[in-house]
DNA sequence: ACTTTTATTTAGATTTACCTAAACTTTATT
DNA sequence: AATAAAGTTTAGGTAAATCTAAATAAAAGT
């Protein structure tokens, strides 16, 4: 496997991310969101890939994977997800913290520290996330349906888990009737504030804050 | 404490290092060396670590680090004696293999992690490798006066221990009358290739090669 | 003290990963 | 279909960390 810098696994791992959430081409606009930079670095960097076949691209026509990059995505993924798993159940750091530290220890490149850490962990199948671990191989498990609401796409939800357990939270809920099981239609998401108008049955309808949704599972049904 | 990037942590390091050896200044060239890179770079790098007040510098005059440069030395030691310690006792590598690892997996600059990874490890005082580890805040024990032979400064010298338990190496220490408790004499070290002439006693001398002496701890006597 | 050797620094380039501003394509709107 | 808007690329530049080659300073040898 190829060498690959700090900057360009990120790129690697982002537009993965990017094809799995729907795009058939992931645009340089949302790669260069989705990274926080400009465009024309995106522009610079598809060009990079492009040479080094992990990527296929065309100027004005976004960018794809090949199965060489998607080789890498995975392996990329699967370090983060194991450096997750490790913080969540052997430092005790909650799900919410560990992204950000993982996103630094994945980039520590050694098969034999990766495949040592999953033994050590049991080879745990899914990440504090819910989402699938890649096996040393790269096979990975489907993708999680659940998510939480402020990043689902389906329009009709069910509330499957709440993660944060404050009373402050679960109150709320209970008021507005929301619970496991408990079905969802989104109305509305307000960009300004990425707040979510909500209906229930036929119930009127009432707006969460980001705050709220992050903390709500659901998978579409 | 100021953000540092892998590059000037690494400089850190090596100074620290060096001073600990010895040199009162730490030489340009020394540190080129220790850091596998031309002298030219250090005397770039020394201007900005300057710059950065984590270093004192006069050009000609060698380095030393301030008493913030040695902050950020003993944490960043810390780390690295951390990560060491996770990999020997519970990733099961061995003594020898765990450095490369540490030096990337140092650089994840978290306080919270690495003060919950001291804990998940039963807070060690000592490495895999017997060094002292600093505490959260900057306190190390006595550096070790244990070493490999290859780095002993000091003439006279006591076996302490062995490390490679291979048969051929310990039939060889046995012919040569070498064991835990031996007194040892460095004849001579030489430089192309790093053998050292030895005498036991009044015995006549005789010379080890690197690899050999690689595996026998020593202490001064 | 002078000269040679060694060590160190400066000057000028290079590479990576960015950036801004301007130019150019594509897509959407009238 | 023409034009406006949005998205993308190019051109040219910057900062970090490196390098080589040349210049300069310090140390060592005579």
């Amino acid at each position: 496997m190829m060498n690959l810098s700090i900057a360009e696994e990120n790129y690697i791992k982002s537009i993965y991310k990017l094809e799995e959430e729907g795009q058939e081409a992931v645009t340089t606009n949302a790669l260069a969101n989705e990274l926080d930079t400009k465009p024309a670095s995106v522009t610079d960097m598809a060009k990079k890939l492009k040479e080094k076949q992990l990527i296929s691209y065309e100027k004005y026509q976004g960018i794809n994977l090949t199965s060489e990059g998607k080789k890498a995505a995975l392996s990329i993924i699967r370090r983060h997800r194991l450096w997750e798993c490790f913080l969540v159940d052997k430092l005790s750091f909650s799900w919410e913290e560990v992204h950000e530290l993982a996103e630094e220890l994945e980039h520590v490149r050694s098969e034999k520290l990766i495949n040592r850490l999953s033994d050590f962990l049991g080879n745990p199948q899914i990440d504090p996330h819910g989402d699938p671990i890649p096996d040393a191989l790269g096979k990975m498990g489907k993708p999680r349906v659940q998510t939480p609401l402020h990043k689902a796409k389906a329009k009709r939800l069910e509330v499957v888990a709440v993660s944060d357990k404050s009373t402050a939270l679960l109150e709320f809920l209970n008021a507005k009737g929301i619970r496991l099981g408990t079905q969802l239609d989104v109305i509305e998401r307000y960009e300004f504030d990425n707040s979510i108008e909500l209906k229930i049955r036929n119930q009127p309808a009432f707006t969460i804050s980001e705050q709220v949704s992050k903390n709500i599972m659901v998978k579409p049904i």
